[in-house]
DNA sequence: ACATTCCATACTATTTTAGTCAAGATATAT
DNA sequence: ATATATCTTGACTAAAATAGTATGGAATGT
């Protein structure tokens, strides 16, 4: 089972994307800043996600990057399947050669919890995390703005 | 996140105990040899397990180990937890401190996640396994028993 | 006595994580 | 044209975790 670190910080950065990328392409200096994530630790992370298509970027002053897609149609999983390869909790990737070629004794079950996470990480867009009230109290924490009621105080952002 | 192999060779092993303690401590020879796993290695993860309390152990000739419950009352979580200290897809172990001190962007994805897969794990027992078709077949395999239909024939179990 | 089994600890090779560092390539603003 | 911001690539590294090995014991049944 692949969810670390690594995963979690190019699933946080692709939201902080989402956040602030309404018109001009977002340096990954911001996002660094911002999110508290090494610099050259996202530049090899978005060396991945700009493989698999889902962000585009823009190179020189006033470049960086931007979604490929919009949010809605980025679930949490594409992202992490960019950075780590698969989300699966078996040892033989499915394929059921576990032991001596054939499934081991827990197989079917490491089977059943990989599609349970597979299902939840499918489930949920960037978009719906945009859309959710503690996401934006926290980005507009990171921002440094005062918002005391996000949802009802929205046209300020 | 914390499933890696470690957690999965515990569950194995459990398992195997849970198919072969019938009347006998099981010896972890028995289990290194029909789960292909070295007996050094079993022998550091059922310290823990039996700090845990999942199971008792016998030394000495005919010694061995057994679950220490039933093996309906032993959901895989509590075997996972044994060996791994805890099942949680979060950076911060859900204390919400994982920037700055305050909630990370994605911190909410995470702890929602671990939810799910905490009760996957504790809604199926060892007894549950051992009961599975699957599994007997595969547990007639490693004892070399040849077996046309398990269920229809498992009195000779 | 002896073989079997658990028990404990120390050691190690390999892999992964989470970066750092350096040297570019490219586009834009001036 | 030049300076600078930014992406792009690749090599390197420290620390941790994994997946073991190795060694030496302690208890117990025969």
């Amino acid at each position: 089972m692949k969810l670390t670190t690594k995963g979690r910080y190019a699933v946080t950065a692709m939201l902080d994307l989402a956040l602030h990328a309404k018109d001009a392409p977002v340096p990954l200096a911001d996002i660094s800043r911002r999110q508290g994530i090494s610099l050259s630790y996202l530049e090899q992370l978005f060396a991945k996600l700009r493989r698999n298509e889902l962000v585009n970027s823009a190179r020189g002053p006033g470049g960086g990057y931007r979604l490929n897609r919009a949010a809605e149609d980025i679930p949490v999983v594409a992202v992490i399947n960019a950075i780590n390869e698969n989300v699966d909790a078996t040892r033989c990737g499915g394929l059921g050669n576990c032991q001596d070629n054939e499934p081991c004794l827990t197989h079917e079950l490491w089977m059943d919890l990989s599609e349970r996470i597979h299902e939840f990480l499918a489930g949920i867009s960037l978009g719906d995390l945009v859309s959710r009230r503690e996401v934006q109290a926290i980005s507009a924490r990171q921002d440094g703005r005062v918002v005391e009621r996000v949802l009802m105080a929205d046209s300020s952002l």
